[in-house]
DNA sequence: TGTACATCAGTGAACGCGCGTTCACTGATGTAC
DNA sequence: TGTACATCAGTGAACGCGCGTTCACTGATGTAC
């Protein structure tokens, strides 16, 4: 019993070498480059053997989206740590309203970009293929990203008592949030190059104005 | 001479049958899915004839972007028509400066609905292969974005008198409205399934919101 | 005007290659008795 | 404990296919004289 949980552990653990494999190769060709073949050949394993695993390309690719989400998800985790939205008062001029909100879309921009800088991978794959790709994937980083907003809107919602977004507005904001941060992220040269800091200040400003107008109107709305 | 203008015709044709048999298939298949044979076969003429035009794809996927910056450039100058941005004063209710404001998103956000809803792969093209796909291609699309954007902050300068952005500023607004607006866009189900109507409106208050905190920001800055 | 030559878009045959997929096989491990 | 059988991850050979690319050729059109 105990040795036939040890074979499917080490079954496991090839997948994991195949996922881990696409998903780099993912990063560097795109997925529609991906083939049965080039993975199984960075893995390691004969092209036969990938059929033990998956029942084709696809399949995996869910799986790939699957762990880029729990991933996605652990920084968001440590971002909502370490954003803290202060108390305002209708009527604070813009400039301490804007003083405020850095103060979530700062570290939000910045786990972000460590979290790209880290796994390169899970950026590209959850915010380029996107759009493209087959059904399957498509439908896969749809939930997914999804999943993501919900987060974040979550994370908004905690700081409700001194920022309160109404609450059909939350998603929209998430959305447009992670919209802005990851095209920036994106538009940024692979990690093979040499690897420059990235200027977060651009993509921190974006999210600066979006937020500014949205606390103005919300403000304007609830008098 | 005459003639040898006609020969010269012909071949400019048949290129051009190339690059919008290309052009259907990416918006399909994606470029990377592109084969020099699957293009030939779509243009109804040989593989082999294929070099006779461009030397590998990517030469022709410069060609594509071009055309595509082309068009995209015409609805923009359209857009431009009418967007128009009536006089608001420091101090206006935030309530006012929206209603502004829409005189900018909304003409923007429907000439890009229409755009895509004539033409989707424009948009997949310059929006869906912009980071991924062959390094020649990138350049061209991140070139012809570059052209797309100033054009969109042109449009936005030319409001300046009621709308006094700060130049440096310009860029980075019409980046963001473009991102965007091409975001959501590209969000929405291609032209193969029944055509719902495009729901502007989500879009349109993103770029309120954006516009919003612009204006609220420019205007305490001028103070 | 007539004739000989040049140009060049388009072609079909052929090549080697990487691909997805099938198949029968191996050999380690687990199970039954 | 020993023996016979079952399971199943991983394998290597082999297949047919679409791909990019080469090559020598065709035939329409343009040019020289």
């Amino acid at each position: 019993m105990a040795s036939r949980n040890e074979a499917k552990e080490q079954k496991e653990k090839t997948s994991q070498i195949l996922i881990d494999s696409a998903l780099e190769l993912c990063a560097e060709e795109g997925y529609a480059s991906l083939s049965l073949r080039s993975v199984a050949r960075k893995a390691g394993i004969a092209p036969t053997s990938f059929y033990r695993h998956f029942r084709e390309i696809d399949e995996m690719g869910v799986a790939m989206v699957e762990q880029a989400k729990a991933a996605l998800e652990e920084w968001l985790a440590g971002a909502r740590k370490i954003m803290t939205f202060p108390q305002v008062k209708p009527g604070d001029a813009p400039d301490k309203l804007l003083a405020a909100i850095e103060h979530l879309t700062r570290p939000f921009v910045k786990t972000f970009t460590d979290c790209f800088q880290n796994t390169p991978w899970l950026i590209h794959l959850f915010f380029q293929e996107r759009t493209g790709s087959s059904a399957a994937l498509r439908a896969a980083i749809t939930d997914a990203t999804g999943g993501i907003i919900r987060d974040l809107s979550e994370i908004l919602k905690k700081q409700g008592r001194s920022f309160p977004f109404r609450a059909g507005d939350l998603d929209m904001i998430s959305e447009t949030m992670i919209t802005l941060v990851s095209r920036d992220v994106m538009e940024y040269p692979s990690p093979p190059d040499a690897q420059p800091v990235y200027p977060t200040e651009p993509t921190i400003q974006k999210l600066n104005l979006l937020m500014l107008g949205v606390l103005i109107l919300e403000q304007t709305k609830q008098e």
